[in-house]
DNA sequence: AATGAATGAGGATTCATTCAT
DNA sequence: AATGAATGAATCCTCATTCAT
């Protein structure tokens, strides 16, 4: 099946690189289907055979391209946190765009959560495999996926402690702020997924900056 | 089976007594076993044989108390809900009982949050299990623990509506309040298992019911 | 619950042989039980524990009375055949008694194959055990088995012997002719256990004889 | 997957062809060496790795080409019975090859007797398999065993039933003639793998010819 | 690069039997 | 006599991983 004989040879080199591009191309087919099949059936139940099965390739091809289990899984949750925080990020920048001037904090969290809201919406694969598969991993995992979580903490506390020293958010250790804004939207995301209590995102995410910002207390 | 009654029975009373306490005693010294080492290693990581040996048994005992792994599981997670439940609440009608008249919203919650953390803070183990394992179990688990939070959150929503119908608090459904709640705590509760930042008990406490009531924004 | 003081004592003789009665009772229901489960489920998917619920009793009583679960399936085979050779034997005698003079070995034949049915009919686990299970049990039961049946083929063998004297037999090893006869009869009794063909018993008794004595030549 | 025509597919086809046949070739081979074992310890006596290891594999390796004990033991039944039925049948045919015009109903019961005979001595494997253990799988086989039985019965009824037509045999429900000749031959074919009883085999298949055609009262 | 056959340690569960009470 | 708790060897099956082709 590769071309080995006679003139293909010479055209080599481009194909070379066309290669590589299938070589990824197949590498993301192969994730992309892992993705698929952890959401559905969690790490645990999810075999290396299912994974070779929906990238439509062999046990082989799939340790050809990731060294082990875990490692594929691994990598998922890097990519999901990466893209989930590219997502808030663009909305957050978006929203900044939109009201120049001074950043508005009300805006600001407002669109992160909608953001986040729309990005459980649109991939619950990858947020069951964030939330739930995380913690099913056990102990080996416990290092790694906490450091993920930390580097979102970290963002979010850049931001509070901007926010802090604008005055717009109360004096507190801002990761724990951080924390407590990310659980909170992180929770309720999540749990749309598993119950609909037939409330539209949007109102949600509307309860959520209140509550974040002025409490459960009725002014 | 019934004990007679007359003079036989008050030799025979005691003695079938402690039979059967001697069977509770090893079942809940089983339980304990599996507590423990589920906790520490998780359930995908724990075997039968781990469970048998902390409790100082073999295989088969194990299995004459629990009919199956998923059985220990499921029963450790009831007791440790109810377990929870029974903290917060005794902590609240404490509470309560220390500040007679009309129960105090602030009161009430601080009291529930403060009992959380030490429940946390106390039985590491029983939190672990509750908070990490549970998602560990895969989807064949999703309805029973899906019911256990519905059970809290139905507890709490119901005090939600009581506050709501005082004006006490913002009008929003009650569910996704009593949700929202919940999730913080957790969630908060649950980091302070994993990450020192050094920070009071007490604190976090009194940050939590301010941010829930008064929120974030500085007045 | 044993008695065991003062004057009960006195009275102990007449009472011990009651309670022989008893153990002999017990024994028997026991077996009765093991025979309803065994036939139900099989050597192989019965275990000791089901014969001790089917008996209203526990593992170690079971096996105060036998020793072990071969033990308890050999003695089950054992009272079986009895019974089916007893109940043989009885037809046979009676079909004698209504036609005297020289045995008639049409009739007999017919009395036996018969009863045999009907002792089919009668106790459908009995016969699931003797057939079925025997064969269930393995090299280790060979032996025994092959005694059982032997037993039997050697009663017939007599029956033929006498016949083939008296000119109303073909002559050919006795034996061959005997298990000959017992095999068709009790595999055509055995398939009506399973397989409903409509046909009276009385019908194919008839069908049996003619074969064995006519043939299927139409004459 | 198909092999492209042309120069290549020479060179191809049997790269292709020999490693599906070393593929069949290891499924043959496990299958001859499962029934070996299972003819040797019965199914109950016999364990998956007795059988990797008849069969010179690991675990896995058998349960790479069989997705379970049963399903193993199945397959087996299966092989066995076409097996035994295709001697029969080529065995019918030669004989009616060998005296052209009408088939004779003698020649052709003969043959098929001596066949069975011949296929039972051949393989005695096979046949233990067959009659002892296809009984011991308990009830979750009988609906699977039956089906086989009838096929047998079915395939002989059709003679039934034709010979029957043309006067050669009585008139009586075919199937019940088909099961009793079935029965008859095949338990006394089984008891020859037992029992020694000094007789040829062509004695024997005379004897149940007669016996079947013309009955046990001499003429 | 890709395949898929092979491996074998590991795990949950069963069950005949024993034994202290 | 009776109970039923305890034992632990035995068994089927799974699955991550390796490796020859």
């Amino acid at each position: 099946m590769s071309p080995k004989t006679g003139v293909a040879a010479v055209a080599r080199r481009p194909r070379r690189a066309s290669s590589e591009d299938d070589k990824a191309r197949r590498r993301e087919s192969l994730l992309a289907a892992a993705k698929k099949v952890f959401a559905e059936k969690g790490f645990h139940g999810t075999t290396m055979g299912d994974v070779a099965k929906a990238g439509r390739s062999s046990y082989g091809t799939v340790y050809w391209y990731f060294p082990s289990k875990d490692a594929l899984f691994h990598e998922l949750m890097d990519n999901q946190k990466e893209s989930l925080r590219r997502h808030i990020l663009s909305a957050v920048v978006d929203s900044a765009g939109a009201n120049p001037g001074l950043p508005d904090l009300t805006a600001t969290l407002e669109a992160a959560i909608r953001a986040t809201f729309e990005f459980f919406e649109a991939d619950k694969a990858t947020v069951k495999l964030l939330f739930r598969d995380s913690y099913a991993m056990g102990n080996r995992f416990e290092k790694h996926l906490f450091a993920i979580y930390e580097g979102f903490i970290s963002d979010l506390s850049d931001l509070i402690t901007e926010a802090q020293k604008r005055g717009e958010i109360v004096e507190a250790p801002a990761h724990v702020v951080a924390f407590s804004i990310a659980a909170l939207v992180g929770q309720l995301a999540y749990r749309r997924l598993t119950t609909d209590d037939g409330l539209d995102a949007g109102v949600i995410a509307q309860f959520v900056v209140n509550l974040l910002l002025d409490g459960l207390r009725p002014r």
